[in-house]
DNA sequence: ACATCTACCTGGAGGC
DNA sequence: TGCCTCCAGGTAGATG
């Protein structure tokens, strides 16, 4: 389940063997993604140098002088830099092969992923073009998320995930951030006090920031790297861990659902004023 | 503007 | 062991 420190640790990981190398072919395997991968992609890269990647939300961004392609990596979606005669397995669905002699090679079991193009800036593509704040940069803040709380009636772990409002908070950092700020997920946004939108910034920020450095620790060497070294086995203290015990109170853990999604708190230790 | 729901897909878990 | 059903997840897009 990539969310953003996932997708982040892949960012660092690919950027140093990706940037100024030179695409030599595109294979695309499966065509049909989340959307379809344009299928003038070869054409388009073949002989182009990539310039930068960068990251927007979940979003990863690999950067040409022409354009960028753009690739989410959905739910179950991975990248991994291997020697570019790597027979592909099940589920590789496409390659930007290199002339390093390495290729990038995305793996998605469900195909909840997109690879896409845009020509031009990125950031102006329609899917990225109305994102909300980054969660790690300085315009997310107390103030800010106070603010874009006050009509909102929506329950307030529903209002993290909201891209609109902040991006890359899945729902496993939405309920560990709701525990360690004390505030439960049902708990309606425009009742969140001043104090309380500062400390769920606070926390929001401090687990992702944590989930990135513990990413990034884990994962020495990318190239070569089974790909699922980015993604963190964690010790969580609420997310899937209903029924069992409070890490701080050893009160049971509770599971309801929002939003068509589970979310686990401690009642004692979250609450809602 | 906001809230709610559906769809997409497949591996893994649980029941029988 | 195998078969079946159900669930998880991100998020765009439709609908209320």
């Amino acid at each position: 389940m990539p969310e953003l420190p996932e997708v982040e640790t892949t960012l660092r990981g690919l950027e140093p063997h990706l940037v100024n190398q030179t695409v030599t072919d595109v294979i695309i395997r499966t065509p049909q993604l989340r959307w379809a991968i344009p299928p003038p992609l070869p054409h388009l890269l073949r002989n182009k140098t990539i310039r930068a990647l960068h990251r927007r939300a979940k979003y990863l961004l690999i950067e040409f002088d022409h354009g960028a392609l753009i690739l989410h990596l959905g739910m179950s979606g991975s990248l991994r830099l291997l020697p570019s005669d790597t027979p592909a397995q099940m589920h590789e669905h496409f390659d930007l092969i290199l002339a390093n002699g390495t290729l990038m090679r995305l793996r998605d079991p469900r195909r909840f992923g997109a690879v896409l193009w845009h020509v031009g800036d990125p950031i102006l593509h329609p899917l990225l073009a109305k994102l909300g704040v980054e969660p790690l940069e300085e315009n997310f803040t107390g103030a800010y998320l106070f603010q874009a709380t006050r009509t909102r009636n929506a329950a307030i772990k529903l209002i993290i995930m909201d891209h609109h409002v902040v991006v890359g908070v899945g729902n496993i950092y939405a309920n560990e951030a709701l525990f360690h700020a004390g505030i439960r997920p049902e708990l309606a946004a425009s009742k969140l006090s001043r104090p309380r939108s500062a400390r769920l910034v606070q926390t929001l920020r401090e687990t992702l920031a944590a989930a990135i450095t513990q990413g990034g620790s884990s994962l020495r060497d990318f190239v070569g790297s089974d790909g699922n070294a980015g993604y963190f086995q964690q010790n969580y203290y609420v997310y899937d861990r209903a029924g069992k015990p409070c890490r701080t109170c050893h009160t049971t853990i509770k599971q309801i659902t929002q939003g068509q999604r589970s979310s686990f708190y401690c009642q004692v230790c979250q609450k809602l004023s």
